[in-house]
DNA sequence: TGCCTTGTTCAATGAATGTTGAACAATTGA
DNA sequence: TCAATTGTTCAACATTCATTGAACAAGGCA
């Protein structure tokens, strides 16, 4: 699967979540993921929200907290939201968030 | 209506109302006034969570996010869930928010 | 092989966060 | 008036957080 580490389904932590959100960088990445219609985007398409070093960061906090899952595949890294794992968990939630914030027009 | 600072309905910000709830303590403050049923509750009822001067803190960051009100009465401050606020501003959140909170068993 | 791309790690920095205790303010009630 | 209750404010402190640039790894590709 992926050789980073990601927190299992049971281990996901609402305050941790709720922190890992409670950054406008981050917040607009997920919203980003998700306006992409939940496909895997690379780190660098990711890069007009800040600095490459900035993004390994918050990118790491996404993962860490369970929101995103993170693949290496050759040289980039896939990373997706864990939608399923998010809706299992804390059902309606991520589709909360993900409604409010606003959406770009087609 | 009451004399503490409040942001608007429409000066809510979603980051900050995630980062806000990002910490085990107001996330139980939250927690505690919705299992109560959305009544004011008063700073003293919450003294098992922490200190005096530790609540007093959450408290106004909880109030500043614009999750709570905060209400003069007397000698105490009336603490209620914004919740008709925060169910029009971002829909299905608190509900999504409370439901995966441990429940206390009647 | 060598170079380019993609992303991480590291150290440094400044800002924000959460906690504590002492002192203070405001109201209530005897 | 005096004392008790309820909370806030303040300064101090240690921790964590977010950001930066330089250096480093790991693949791809010529």
């Amino acid at each position: 699967m992926s050789t980073l580490p990601h927190p299992r389904l049971d281990e996901l932590d609402l305050a941790q979540v709720l922190a890992a959100l409670g950054d406008e960088t981050r917040l607009a990445i997920v919203g980003t993921l998700a306006a992409n219609d939940d496909d895997a985007m690379t780190c660098s398409q990711f890069l007009h929200l800040g600095s490459k070093t900035g993004l390994s960061y918050h990118l790491a906090k996404l993962r860490e907290a369970g929101l995103v899952n993170v693949q290496p595949e050759g040289t980039k890294r896939l990373i997706s939201l864990r939608r399923a794992d998010l809706d299992e968990r804390f059902p309606g939630f991520l589709a909360s968030i993900i409604a409010c914030r606003p959406k770009k027009p087609a």
